[in-house]
DNA sequence: GTAGTCAGATTGTCCGGACATTCAGATTGA
DNA sequence: TCAATCTGAATGTCCGGACAATCTGACTAC
């Protein structure tokens, strides 16, 4: 039988500014984040109660409980009541995000580079037509793009736009990610509908990926939503599997 | 410029039970989420505000929020403040699970039939014990399964248990689910480590399979943690992708 | 010694109110 | 006509309190 692992209330140093504009709730929340981050409140250490913790900083309970909520939406802490709130002891890392290619390769120090082969416009198909919820045959944007590093081809990368969102430069596709751009076009990223499977490279995928035809390829679809829940774009990407796979973090909603 | 889609505010009959032992908020959650299910509350609706929805319902305000706000972290819903909360419009069905695959074909009413190939207990493997958490060598579960629908293989799935959680019947396996067995054992699933990539079949995965040696197989490996972050289960999966692919819904976490 | 019972601690739920912040549309001014 | 400003409406944040539900550990009775 496994020991209860009781560890001591750990007394930590936090402070909330009443003067600045950021939610008291999410001042306390990001401290006490970064306190695990950093190790200081260790796994399945206790958080000590919640109203003893208002009290030393001088706010109310709701506020508290409202950081710690936000901690365990995170999957940072587990709160059982009668006993108290503890820090999971696991490797979380990050929940799990809207994975961006682009920005995946760079947090992997990949310097990842990206070759535009096609931006124009064209008429819809009925699948994409049907995935961003526009008219067939209406203008939408198509950006075809190769993403490589090390100069190793890893993925072909081929996106639908709805019109008027955001204009599509070359140039800048090439110096970041798709996502980074509509995200500085102001549009909020919100959700996502993703498929992920695998099949065999056609020839003319072999040839674009630098892999001989018949060689297995993962492939992802996504159609991404923004925060009214219009569809915002349509992806159909195909990977090299030796040089990436999908990695996240599952949050079971209860 | 695409229209601003005023739609009128939505007039149901939601009502509470206070007498139920079952929290306010979450009875109007549920109602709400299935008013939305069912169409009642169409995409792009104003929910009417917090406080006049409060007031009809003999509720006060900060029930009424949690109970939005549950549904909100659901994305079924989406506030704007000045605007009001609305009904997101898109085909946004379930946020995101742990998805089992026994739950995931029975849904698509493809009747799994699941085969116990090996069941038994054998030391860890140093992968096995740093994806545990255990010592290297000491005894874990080791279940080998083929998962098969309309009589055909779908996935080759290799899981480890560590000892003591649950008592693995062969029986019960063939019958159902991991981890409905686990659930059913009251360990509370809480979040999972996904990796999801593919590579060519071996000449022994192929016969397992049913494919030929050298076709692309999906492959899946997961660590699964219960509430208190303690790894409870680490799997290794192949499917063929012809026959079955991921899908889920991302939500992005501000 | 063992099982059942009880008390304390802690989170869960709910209330009613107050003020701040932001958005959309109407009004006003140039 | 167009832009800046104002106003109303709605959500965002925060407070202080009250009681309920649940878990742990200690106590008691057998």
């Amino acid at each position: 039988m496994p020991k209860p692992e009781v560890d001591p209330t750990v007394q930590l140093e936090l402070s909330v500014d009443r003067s600045s504009p950021v939610p008291l709730y999410f001042q306390l929340s990001q401290q006490l984040e970064a306190a695990i981050e950093h190790g200081t409140l260790t796994p399945g250490s206790l958080l000590g109660n919640e109203i003893e913790l208002a009290a030393r900083l001088g706010l109310s309970r709701p506020t508290v409980r409202q950081a710690i909520q936000s901690l365990v939406d995170k999957g940072l802490l587990v709160r059982r009541r009668g006993v108290g709130t503890q820090v999971v002891h696991s490797q979380v890392k990050r929940p799990l995000e809207l994975s961006s290619l682009y920005d995946d390769l760079e947090a992997a120090g990949q310097r990842p580079a990206t070759k535009v082969l096609v931006n124009t416009v064209v008429p819809a198909s009925a699948e994409v037509a049907a995935a961003l919820g526009v008219a067939e045959d209406s203008d939408v944007h198509r950006v075809e793009r190769l993403r490589l590093a090390h100069g190793e081809p890893m993925a072909y990368l081929c996106n639908f736009l709805p019109p008027g969102l955001i204009d599509l430069d070359t140039g800048q596709l090439e110096a970041t990610g798709l996502y980074r751009l509509m995200r500085a076009a102001g549009i909020t990223l919100h959700s996502a509908r993703q498929s992920i499977g695998a099949r065999a490279a056609t020839p003319a995928e072999a040839e674009r990926l630098a892999e001989e035809a018949g060689a297995p390829l993962l492939t992802m679809q996504r159609v991404t939503f923004d925060d009214t829940g219009r569809a915002v774009e349509y992806g159909t990407h195909t990977y090299r599997p030796t040089r990436y796979s999908f990695e996240f973090q599952l949050l079971v909603r209860t």
